[in-house]
DNA sequence: GCCTCGCGCAACCAAATAGTTGCATTTAAG
DNA sequence: CTTAAATGCAACTATTTGGTTGCGCGAGGC
């Protein structure tokens, strides 16, 4: 299991980083397959702005799409978003081993 | 535990997605307290870049600063970062939970 | 007291981003 | 065959963003 380079890291979260994006990502999340149009119906903005944000989660490797027939199907691709959560537990974990540290390094009078 | 508003999350991600604040929370969350300058000397970027991405972090609650003397010394807020995992381990999840239905669906034939 | 170190503030700039509209293309439906 | 639906592509706009420079100010060090 590669490390995950921050670049990589970084992009998945920018990708999440945008409440509109992380609506879509919320609905895929539900499973299965959706057309950009599905997908365009819930928000207010329109389908090509939709369609820039799925790009978007596709460059970052979260979601991929494929044709089908005369529609686009997008699903979610949950393996950077496994990264991207190993990465704040890493986060988390340094911090505290750091407190850790910290503390004894206080106590030890 | 309130589930933390998808604003809150999504500006938390949003801050993260960035390789040079990526880089300074890396730093900040080996724990203590570190000044704009220590910070800077790390990057190849100016001071006053730095200082930006801090406040950036610290409006989306990942990290603070306190004046100290003639420096301001910052450190991390995991609160955050940890409403952020739990909200990658949710669509993980529920990303499992919707294969095992469609599964479940694909072989009660 | 003077100097310098560390910051904060403001103005400014270039590139990226989120959004739009319009039009062409492919595919399913009647 | 004709039409309507779903998408792709391109141009364009406005705002955000990441970065800079310059200057002023408070706090220590000598």
């Amino acid at each position: 299991m590669s490390p995950a380079k921050p670049q990589t890291v970084a992009r998945v979260f920018a990708a999440l980083g945008e409440p509109t994006r992380l609506k879509l990502v919320a609905v895929l999340c539900a499973g299965g397959a959706f057309s950009i149009a599905q997908l365009t119906a819930n928000t207010n903005i329109s389908r090509q702005a939709v369609t820039k944000h799925l790009h978007v989660l596709a460059d970052a490797g979260v979601a991929r799409g494929e044709k089908s027939g005369r529609e686009r199907l997008w699903q979610l691709d949950p393996a950077r978003i496994e990264e991207a959560k190993r990465t704040l537990e890493v986060i988390g974990r340094q911090w505290e081993a750091a407190l850790g540290r910290l503390k004894s390094f206080v106590e030890a009078t």
